[in-house]
DNA sequence: ACTTCTTAAGAAAACGTTTTCTGATTATTC
DNA sequence: GAATAATCAGAAAACGTTTTCTTAAGAAGT
């Protein structure tokens, strides 16, 4: 049926190790090199990679293990990893955990199966057991850190990048503000640290919100603080989606954005230079992020007993009209 | 080093193929059972998937191949398919073709050294050599159709739902709008010929314009548009993507929707409750595409000899303010 | 000119599974 | 209770490559 490298072999009259040889660019007799490519053009080989990848033990494969690809963030460093990988050979295998550890150990446990060349993972932040796995190919981290320190990561500085936004709104005049922080990733965790810090060092009047993961409870949050006597006069959020989360309630509850209430956050979505007058955003270096987690990741496979390396990058506060003064405060200093 | 079906064969005493066939399920003596799944349990065992599939001859794997998963469009269907693939033991590998149809070909051949179960495609449009590539997989075509009776396929009723948007703008008042519409695929092509069709039957002032695939080229059409001394009071954007291209432009324009110009389009983004009073849109249903295409794929490969088969599903129109009545005609008619 | 080193190609082993084949034991039928 | 059928487990073959081993021939060194 499928026509096999044997079958090449007896077309070019030669051994199969041979055209094996040639595939692989190895230094043959050109005139039987010519034969051989002739033949797999007769015969429209295709190579058995199931087979090649028994042999040589060489998987040619990456996992990249996020939350969630619909995530703006997630896609962009995905596409930048995955035309990389092409680039050099490498099959790339996508897998979805929603923030969900078990989820998250399972794909693992494929890769493994998979006996892939290394992951690069988004960690859930309960997915302490992973060192406990014991997995025999390379991990690099983005985007959410761990305390754990047993893998090479990439991650966005984000404590002083929080640090950086409340700075900003404080500049504008802001002194009750607000942020809502993902409670499933280190990433929040981290962004919310910064925030409460530079919120106290300012002496603001700041509340920080861990939101948990799923669908409509950014929203019901932001409700909740819209609707009190007296709201805070800018929010912040600690990423893309729940700044969209955050338009959305503000929208819903008939406020506007900075009329209303002022917003910055995390992640330079494509329709983020739209609404509100453009919302103020630390925007992340996605494709550097991409390209660093490979690069590490490579370096890895080169390298696999050297210390573990920790990439933090620093992100870029990009102003616009979202984070304006407040009207109140305005008119007193005025 | 690693362990393998021969270790745990030892282990348990019984010999490798009984345990395959503990691992496979079949009926074997439960006290046999037993000890192979307590070698399993100790020795760590993980199966090598190339082998597997190598002896099988099932790769239980399929290949999602897409112009680029940054399009919303794409990542929805993605995320539906890969939830589907994965439940069902399959891997799943994503591939961007940048709506190139040399990669395209390209990564097919790719997917046949990969001797995958099945591919679900958004073909470019001059892929048509497609045909002649003799793939040995099935394939099932999303988004685009392409001429060709060749693939099963489930599309969008585009022509109908292009009508729909031409119609809602007519009864909006509008009288004068141009389209934009992708030219790399026939989804575009097809839309465009909706658009003109039921134009011409209202009796509108139409232009289609068809925008080359590529950064920028939708601004400029659309800023082109707006500068004229006559601009449409309406405008049509075949997807979501081009609809960002179309907002960013009208704003950098200094104009706004709906007041200066209308919008209307294809694919109900996230973001587009937010902008210009929410934008008028046809809602794709994304998660129906990607289930239905996953259902063709697994019944062709039960079925490969069935007649080649046609979805047509239907979008919905969710109107809203972009989509608002113009300014002058309004006074005229009052 | 003879040994030694290098290069190249074929033969055969190996990769880790699943599947086929074979023999033995148990169940079923008359 | 004997003959036949059905089930089950182990031995061995097979999947399609790459790699190792072997042998032969040519290049280089003395």
């Amino acid at each position: 049926m499928s026509v096999g490298i044997k079958d090449v072999a007896r077309v070019a009259e030669v051994s199969p190790a041979t055209v094996s040889r040639v595939l692989s660019g190895r230094s043959v007799d050109p005139a039987m090199k010519e034969r051989v490519l002739a033949a797999v053009q007769s015969t429209g080989y295709r190579p058995n990679l199931a087979a090649r990848r028994l042999r040589s033990k060489h998987s040619n494969t990456i996992a990249l293990i996020v939350a969630d690809i619909r995530n703006p963030f997630f896609t962009a460093v995905s596409r930048t990893v995955e035309d990389i990988a092409y680039a050099r050979g490498q099959r790339v295998i996508l897998c979805n955990t929603d923030e969900d550890p078990a989820k998250e150990a399972m794909y693992l446990q494929l890769m493994q199966e998979e006996r892939v060349t290394g992951v690069i993972l988004a960690p859930t932040r309960q997915g302490g057991d992973r060192a406990k796995m014991k997995l025999d190919f390379p991990v690099v981290l983005i985007d959410r850190a761990g305390s754990g320190w047993t893998h090479d990561r990439v991650v966005l500085d984000n404590g002083a990048m929080a640090a950086m936004l409340v700075e900003h709104l404080h500049e504008q005049g802001h002194r009750r503000i607000a942020g809502l922080f993902g409670a499933a990733s280190s990433t929040g965790i981290e962004r919310r640290a910064g925030f409460e810090q530079s919120a106290a060092a300012l002496g603001l009047e700041a509340e920080a919100l861990s939101v948990v993961h799923g669908p409509g409870e950014a929203e019901r949050r932001v409700t909740d603080l819209l609707n009190r006597a007296d709201p805070p006069s800018a929010l912040i959020a600690s990423n893309g989606v729940m700044l969209m989360a955050v338009m959305r309630a503000v929208h819903a509850a008939g406020r506007s954005v900075p009329q209303d209430v002022a917003l910055a956050g995390f992640d330079n979505d494509d329709w983020m230079e739209l609404v509100g007058g453009g919302i103020t955003v630390i925007a992340q270096p996605v494709e550097e992020i991409g390209r660093t987690a490979m690069a590490m990741l490579v370096d890895r496979i080169d390298h696999p007993q050297a210390a573990a390396r920790k990439v933090v990058l620093a992100g870029k506060l990009i102003a616009r009209g979202s984070s304006a003064a407040p009207v109140r405060t305005n008119r007193k200093q005025a």
